[in-house]
DNA sequence: CAGTATCCATGGGGATACTG
DNA sequence: CAGTATCCCCATGGATACTG
């Protein structure tokens, strides 16, 4: 398994490896809903704002075929397909812990700014 | 200062953050190379293979107007242009460890798997 | 050397309709 | 519910040429 979808370049160095696997638009995003628990389509499709089914449905494809994400159908009707990570998916943590801390830090340094009010600013 | 050129949409999630700042095509590959040394433009040019100038210069620039990068032109000729680190751009240095490790780790999975020869596999 | 400036192709992504 | 299938637009990014 590995990196199924992604162009089949000569390996380079791991930081583009991982970027590779979730480089893509909405993957990190993706990860962060599924790390939280157990996620459904349409679940997916409304914590994630702003995308579309089509390109849900794709980045899970890419994520599946890169091993980071599993897919269980539940063969009823209506349909139920459940989304969760695979162990390789897991080890990602890390990743998306810096990335949360990171944004976490950006953010209190902005607040420990002098306030800008949010003033006459319309529309 | 903050994320000046990325959509200003409302703050969200850490994680959403980050990707922001460095969810560019190429910004955690010229973070890795600037995490290396300073460099120059021509240096960063031939060092990402694949990049072409004008997306050199955007993300560049990108990530200047966030303060990750600092850029100091030379006055002289023919003209010297260094690209290093601001002390905001180093602070990410967890999220690069964080991905490099991963990439090794994947690709030191891959090699303790069976080895598929690369058997008939003609094209 | 370190960029702009232009033109152009690709595909990301929206909208809509349909299905097992 | 969880998709697939089309059609289509436009922003992103590539290639190339030019410049202080």
């Amino acid at each position: 398994m590995g990196l199924a979808h992604v162009n089949p370049e000569r390996p380079t160095c791991p930081v583009e490896t991982t970027l590779r696997a979730i480089g893509g638009r909405w993957k990190v995003l993706i990860l962060r809903e599924l790390f939280q628990e157990v996620k459904r389509f349409n679940q997916l499709h409304r914590a994630l704002d702003g995308i579309t089914q089509k390109m849900l449905t794709q980045q899970l494809r890419e994520m599946e075929a890169d091993g980071l994400v599993l897919r269980t159908v539940y063969p009823q009707v209506p349909p139920k397909v459940e989304y969760s990570l695979t162990e390789l998916g897991r080890s990602l943590k890390p990743i998306l812990d810096a990335m949360h801390d990171w944004g976490e830090q950006f953010f209190e340094r902005r607040h420990s700014l002098p306030t800008r009010s949010t003033s006459a600013e319309s529309r």
